[in-house]
DNA sequence: TAGATTGTTAATCGATTAACAATC
DNA sequence: TAGATTGTTAATCGATTAACAATC
């Protein structure tokens, strides 16, 4: 029912990066009760500008606001969580279970933005065979036939930074057509693959200069 | 001996997010051998613009490149490791020992961007008193004594968005200076604390988009 | 020297914000 | 109706890129 309308605006990564917050919030107000909810208030609530948040709205969702009144907080939900892909499960492969990898396997988390980790691999022969949060730790070898068979597209990278591009590289072969990289590394994949880097040490970086200013 | 001038230059976030990318990849070509590099060069492995590399290594250290030549790869390293803070130790604590707080909790590559969790605070009765990867979990009513004793600067939430408000309060009371916050949800603090968002959700949705856009 | 590379100043591009007419 | 809020068009702001003189 949100398919009357295919609106191609192209949203930019900013703003993609405000969604899960608009939606937290949105679902904030749900609990307690509100029904209707203007751009100002969640603008004044999330400290950002109120048009921003209005185009940011018509942006993913098809859904109008009402003059004087504000935007359904349940149709907003509902666009919002559809638009971000909460709904439908994406099945995704593990490569690299180090501390990292163990770690993202075990978080439960992931699932309830539609993330569902089916395997993991890697090459430590101490671990494979273990069995994580019902996911089960294989040889890299069987990678490509695992993920071309049961037809996995995300492929989740949390090998050390020298390993990244060949583990990459193993991904692609195996027909993967989106990667989420956890090594602070640059990857050098084809223009239609996306990678979406996960950036914790520019994180950390932020935290330590922030530090380093206070105690100066 | 970096200290020779201060430079007052402000370093965007999004020039800050490049810096570890710039970091692996001089050590990359350290372990090669290169003794120097050119913008260029660095430019062109990661996918940028090289004026734009030049800038972002100027912004963070105080050297010059020679023309004709490059930068000294050593050089940068040192400088770049030390403006990111991976030399000096940051002891932290985190709140919410849930799947991804232990999960953080074990990670053992942290240390590695100078980031040292001494403790973990949760109010599950069934986890405090555990011991993971040498820190222990204790109840969240010993934060605040246990952080102003340790002079503990940084908080990391790992608590569910419902409770991550709460979380960042306490953690206010405990004289934290800086947040890493897992939940996603704008966190309310005052001005002069940074609250560093770590948007999971957004990556995940990033990967959901690419996905809808293949197979439609 | 000639060519490559640097660092800086100016132009471009895109995101954010301000101004304002339309509407409930 | 008057006031609040919407959506859009124009202005502003900041980051990226292009142009170019300086230098090894």
């Amino acid at each position: 029912m949100n398919q009357q309308k295919r609106n191609p605006v192209i949203v930019s990564v900013q703003a993609l990066q405000r969604m899960p917050y608009y939606l937290q919030l949105l679902k904030e107000h749900k609990q307690a009760g509100d029904i209707v909810i203007s751009a100002k208030t969640i603008a004044t609530e999330l400290r950002l500008n109120d048009v921003q948040v209005r185009k940011d709205l018509a942006a993913v969702s098809s859904i109008k606001g009402k003059p004087n009144t504000g935007f359904e907080i349940q149709d907003l939900i509902d666009n919002m969580e559809d638009y971000l892909g909460y709904n439908n499960v994406m099945d995704a492969v593990l490569i690299g279970a180090g501390s990292l990898g163990k770690a993202l396997i075990s978080y439960k988390g992931f699932e309830n933005y539609g993330l569902n980790i089916v395997a993991a691999f890697d090459n430590e022969v101490g671990t494979t065979g273990d069995v994580i949060n019902g996911c089960r730790i294989r040889p890299v070898s069987e990678m490509e036939e695992f993920c071309k068979r049961l037809r996995i597209h995300i492929g989740i990278i949390t090998v050390p930074a020298q390993s990244a591009q060949a583990a990459c590289d193993n991904l692609l072969a195996s027909g993967i057509l989106a990667i989420w990289n956890f090594a602070p590394v640059h990857l050098n994949a084809p223009e239609n693959v996306l990678v979406q880097n996960e950036n914790m040490a520019a994180s950390l970086a932020m935290l330590s200069r922030k530090l380093k200013e206070m105690t100066r």
